[in-house]
Formats: structure tokens, C-alpha cells, sequence
DNA sequence: CTTAGGG
DNA sequence: CCCTAAG
């Protein structure tokens, strides 16, 4: 881990803003196979191997990107979106990422990065014939596959345009897409219903771009690439698909990553993680395609087909109320703008969730209010967690791209369809079974997803797989909702870690530092969680072992680990009040840890 | 905003 | 895990 990330190719600039460059891992990018950019992630051993990195190591990149805003997306070669690069647009105030401390390492001289690059141009391709299981080769011919894929799409139907736009419902999205009449107020708030976030951003022309590649993500199985122009939603021709489209009457809607749906809750994680994620990891960016083909696009353009995910917890988590209200707001502030039957209809937002053998497209038709936008925007599919079984899963799917169009299409033709309705919390409750096997993550996976009837009020039965999500009747009559995430073995230790290093109470040093990977731990988490740690730690003595009180407490904490936090504990306990028995420290501080201990005899 | 503590 | 008070 004591490495230094450098991305490989141009783009190196733009990741400094990130604080990726701090990170110790390493974007590469052996194939700019098209847009968005993909790269593979390495990380660089102490002895300056390059293995490919693990889940925790995507997830700390994608935990370091994740709050930026930024427009070009990064890719990781699994297909995953890990974040963006920040641009010029990003609001001031962002926080900067590991722009306060760097770490030791990173620092490197221009020779090394030249060096780690030709590594990587090593590395890549010999660990393609080392994960023997020839996923990774096909991986990187899937935007071949899908390139044909288009072609014949295009070339072979010239009245319909393929399966995205015979689909009815984006058929429907066609005349209603009209940006442009909005202010900067109702953008914001678009904005904010199609990413689940709020912008400071108040450049009209950013924000309709940023709304319209929301809706990218909504057709981001597409192959086809479609554009915006006039206020009609078409598809572009071959020819003149990658004209300059000024982005103020025309914007360009591409087809982006299949998004996958994996949740893959609380798979063990502990320190052979490494071992055992590398071929796993690897699926290759399906997905991704260069729509334009061999032609050019301009750089802006390319940034404004780059999108990212929405990113924060509580998406979709307007309680009824407050989306009625939200959506008077709209209306009022759009009075303009003739509502229509459809826009109040759509109220309850139908909610189709595809779940196709492990792959799983999640789509979301709003409408806002009076506007007559139709924006459809994809569930935050999961919150950052591994994506261990994404090759097992594309193992069934060679054929990517266009398999999974032809679902979507199916799915959306289906209107309420029913998949099954596995439950979640069942599903989640089989959190963390130290070593499942990719078949069972296959299975679950399967087997979830919940999908809302057509119709139905969404709010609560909603869950975005991120977490089991219970909702809770408060007191005051309100609901809120209950995050639960198991702890892994693998956070646990980081927190452990972390409290060791800059000390118990530092949370948010800790969050900063240790936790940047694990961006639905907040730093009020790890404090929770050390609370609960001391408490399991002092309960626990040798003899106990095994007759304890409680059965299984989900996930049983090693000996060492509890020991090492009653330890720091105590190490703590007495560092603090140095002010008197200064030299009798330890026998003071050390005894009165051990009388206050619980339980302790 | 961060931390600590109660629920 | 959530909420809130306190710096």
C-alpha cells in the first residue's frame, strides 16, 4: 500500500483536483477504447510489481471521485463508473480531497512515472493471459461487439431506429425534452431530482448538459446514440452523428456503461481480499463504446457525454409529503408551462426494475411537475459496494451490449412487470457469510430486486439494494429510513487501524484518511462503530471465548482485533489526563481502565 | 462542520 | 443506525 497513483495518458491534471494522485493506486488507461475513457486500476506494490487492484482499492477510487463534480467519467475497466474528473465548472467550495495531507508517497519524480507507466503497459496485457479464464481478452473486444452491434442497428433499419427508440416509453420522452425554457431555479431543481443532489453550479448551459446526460444514464444500454436538437429527441444517423451539435440546441445523448446492479451485501472482506478479487474483479468495460466511431468529437463534447452516477443516500427518499410539495414548487414555479395529464399521472413514479440474471437495469420515469419533463434517471444503484462477481456475472453475457438492450426493452414494454419479489432484507440478512462462492452472488443477486407496481406510491417500498433499508415510524408520526450496513472484518480493521494512528476521536481524520473508500461510512460511523467496539472488546475476556452471552453476534470480531481495540482503549484512557500523576501514569491511568471496565472482574 | 452521547 | 446538543 505504499505506492503512489499516477494515471497513465493525459489526463493526469485533471486527477490531482481529485486527490487521486494521493491515493496508492493507479489508473491506467491501456485502451482510450472510446467514451467515456476506461482505464484499468493497478496498484503498485512495494517492490514495484503492478497487481490489479482490489474492491476495497475500486471503491477507495471511487470514494476519492465520488464527491467531485466533475464531468468526465472514469471508468474502470470493470465498467464501473468510478467518478469524474473535476473541471472548471466544479463549484469553489468543493472539498478537495487529500489536498490537506498527502501521504508519503506522494510524492513522485517524473522518472518513476515514466517507469510505472512502462510497467503498466507490461503488466496489463500479461495479466490478461494470467486470469487464464480468457474474460479479460474478451473484455476488451466487447466495444468491437458492440461497434458491429450498432452498425447493423443502423444500417439495417432505416425507418425504426433500433430497440432504444421503439420503445414506448422513450418514444413518449421524445417531444417533451425542452431544457431550454427553464431558468436557473428550475434547472437546479431538475437538476437535483435527476441526480438526487443539489448544484451550486449556476451555469445554464452546465446544468442542462448535466440534466440531459442524466438522461443518458436512463437509455445507457442503448447502442445507438441520439441527440436532442430542436426540442425532438432523434436518433443520428451514421454520418452526421459526430457533427458539432452546439450544446445549446442540441445535445448529445450517447450510450454509456451498462450499469450493474450487484449487491453483493457485506461480502467478506478481510485481509486475503486481495487473493481473492483479482480474476473476479475483471469484466471488462462492457458497455462502453465509442458511438462515433472514428470520428473525432471535440473535447467538450466528449466531456458533455461523460457522465456520472448519482451519487448521495437519499435519492429517492422524499417522503410522499415532501414530494407533493416538491412538486407544487415546481409547478408553481413553471406556471407558465402547460401541465399535462401525463405529469400528474406520472406522480407515482412507475419504477421499472429489470433484473436479468444478474444484471440488473434500474430506470425511474419522473416528471417535474408542470415542465412536461420526462427525465428518467437511474437509481443509485449501490452505494459502493464491491463488485466482486461481475465477471461470473458477465460469463453469461458474452454478448453484452445488446443482450441487455433487448431486456430493457422488454422490461419497458412490460409495464408492471413483476420480477420476483425476493425481499431485500432477506436477501441482505445473508450479509457477510465470510466466503460465499461467485454462484451464490449470482444467485442473490437474482433474486432481489423488487420492483413497484405501476402506479403505486413509490416512497416507501423503494430500496436501492444500497444497504437494507428499513423504514422507521418516528415518533412524531414522520418515516424515516434506517440505513444498515453490516460491518465487514476489513472496515473494522481499517477503523482499527485508524483509531491506532491519529487516535479515537478523530473521526474525521479517520474517515478522511482510512475511510475514503468506504464513502457510506461516515465519520459519525466509525465513532458508532469504535463505541460498539470498546464495548464488545471489554466484554469479551479468553475464558469467555465461545460461552458467550450472545450467540453470533453477525459478525464475529477476532480475538486479536478485540484485543488490539481494548488495548488502544486503553493506551487512550490514560494518554489524556496527563495533568497530574504524571509519573505514576501508568499505574493510575491503567488501573482505573481496568475498574471501569464493564463486566470486568 | 465535528464530536460526544443518548436513544 | 439516527438524532441532537454542544464546541
Amino acid at each position: 500500500m505504499e505506492t503512489v497513483v499516477k494515471v497513465e495518458g493525459g489526463d493526469e491534471g485533471k486527477f490531482e483536483e481529485t486527490g487521486l494522485e494521493k491515493s496508492n493506486l493507479i489508473l491506467s488507461s491501456p485502451k482510450h477504447v472510446a467514451d467515456p475513457v476506461v482505464y484499468k486500476l493497478v496498484r503498485v506494490e512495494g517492490d514495484g510489481r503492478l497487481v490489479p487492484a482490489t474492491d476495497d482499492e475500486l471503491m477507495e477510487v471511487e470514494g476519492l471521485l465520488e464527491n467531485e463534480k466533475c464531468e468526465t467519467q472514469i471508468v474502470a475497466d470493470t465498467g464501473h463508473v468510478l467518478g469524474c474528473t473535476s473541471n472548471e465548472v466544479s463549484s469553489p467550495g468543493m472539498p478537495q480531497l487529500g489536498s490537506s495531507e498527502g501521504l508519503s508517497h506522494s510524492e513522485i519524480t517524473e522518472a518513476d512515472t515514466e517507469k510505472l507507466s512502462a510497467r503498466i503497459e507490461e503488466m496489463v496485457p500479461s495479466r490478461t493471459q494470467c486470469s487464464s479464464d480468457n474474460h479479460v481478452t474478451q473484455s476488451w473486444s466487447v466495444g468491437e461487439h458492440s461497434k458491429r452491434l450498432v452498425g447493423s442497428i443502423e444500417g439495417g433499419s432505416s425507418s425504426s431506429v433500433g430497440c432504444i427508440s421503439s420503445k414506448p416509453d422513450f418514444s413518449k420522452l421524445k417531444d417533451e425534452i425542452c431544457l431550454d425554457n427553464l431558468s436557473i431555479k428550475e434547472l437546479h431543481e431538475v437538476f437535483k431530482a435527476t441526480f438526487g443532489r443539489d448544484t451550486t453550479v449556476k451555469d445554464k448551459q452546465w446544468l442542462k448538459r448535466r440534466i440531459a446526460m442524466g438522461l443518458t444514464n436512463f437509455c445507457d444500454v442503448s447502442t445507438a446514440t441520439f441527440v436532442i436538437k430542436d426540442n425532438k429527441l432523434v436518433k443520428k444517423g451514421k454520418e452526421d452523428s459526430c457533427n458539432n451539435v452546439n450544446l445549446s440546441t442540441g445535445i448529445e445523448l450517447p450510450a454509456v456503461g451498462v450499469e450493474y446492479h450487484e449487491d453483493l451485501l457485506n461480502s467478506h472482506s478481510h485481509q486475503i481480499d486481495e487473493h481473492q478479487t483479482t480474476s473476479g474483479m475483471r469484466s471488462g468495460n462492457n458497455g462502453v463504446e465509442d458511438n462515433c466511431g472514428s470520428e473525432p468529437l471535440a473535447a467538450d463534447q466528449r466531456a458533455a457525454k461523460r457522465v456520472r452516477r448519482p451519487t448521495k443516500r437519499y435519492i429517492e427518499e422524499l417522503s410522499e409529503a415532501e414530494y407533493k410539495e416538491y412538486r407544487g414548487r415546481l409547478i408553481s414555479s413553471t406556471k407558465n408551462i402547460e401541465i399535462r395529464p401525463l405529469a400528474s399521472k406520472s406522480h407515482a413514479r412507475p419504477a421499472r426494475n429489470v433484473s436479468l440474471e444478474g444484471r440488473t437495469v434500474m430506470m425511474r420515469l419522473d416528471s417535474f411537475g408542470g415542465s412536461g419533463i420526462q427525465v428518467p434517471c437511474v437509481y443509485r444503484v449501490r452505494r459502493s459496494q464491491p463488485r466482486k462477481n461481475v465477471m461470473a456475472l458477465l460469463k453469461f453475457h458474452p454478448s453484452g451490449i445488446g443482450r441487455t438492450a433487448t431486456l430493457v426493452r422488454k422490461c419497458l414494454d412490460v409495464h408492471g412487470s413483476q420480477m420476483d419479489n425476493g425481499s431485500v432484507n432477506k436477501v441482505l440478512k445473508t450479509k457477510s457469510a465470510p466466503e460465499q462462492t461467485p454462484q451464490q452472488y449470482v444467485a442473490e443477486s437474482k433474486k432481489e430486486r423488487p420492483s413497484a407496481e405501476l402506479g403505486q406510491n413509490m416512497g416507501l417500498k423503494q430500496d436501492t439494494s444500497d444497504g437494507n433499508v428499513v423504514t422507521v415510524r418516528t415518533a412524531k408520526g414522520g418515516i424515516r429510513r434506517k440505513h444498515h450496513r453490516a460491518w465487514t472484518l476489513s472496515e473494522v480493521m481499517k477503523l482499527v487501524e485508524g483509531v491506532s494512528k491519529y487516535g479515537a476521536g478523530r473521526w474525521s481524520e479517520i474517515k478522511r484518511l482510512a475511510f475514503a473508500s468506504y464513502s457510506y461510512r461516515t465519520s459519525v460511523d466509525l465513532k458508532d462503530k469504535w463505541r460498539n467496539l470498546l464495548k464488545a472488546s471489554f466484554a469479551w475476556t479468553p475464558v469467555d471465548k465461545g460461552v458467550n452471552s450472545r450467540k453470533h453476534p453477525a459478525m464475529p470480531i477476532p480475538a486479536p482485533i478485540l484485543l488490539r481495540v481494548r488495548e488502544l482503549a486503553e493506551m487512550h484512557s490514560q494518554v489524556p489526563p496527563p495533568s497530574h500523576c504524571a509519573s505514576k501514569q501508568a499505574a493510575c491511568g491503567g488501573r482505573s481502565v481496568y475498574e471501569t471496565r464493564p463486566g470486568y472482574s
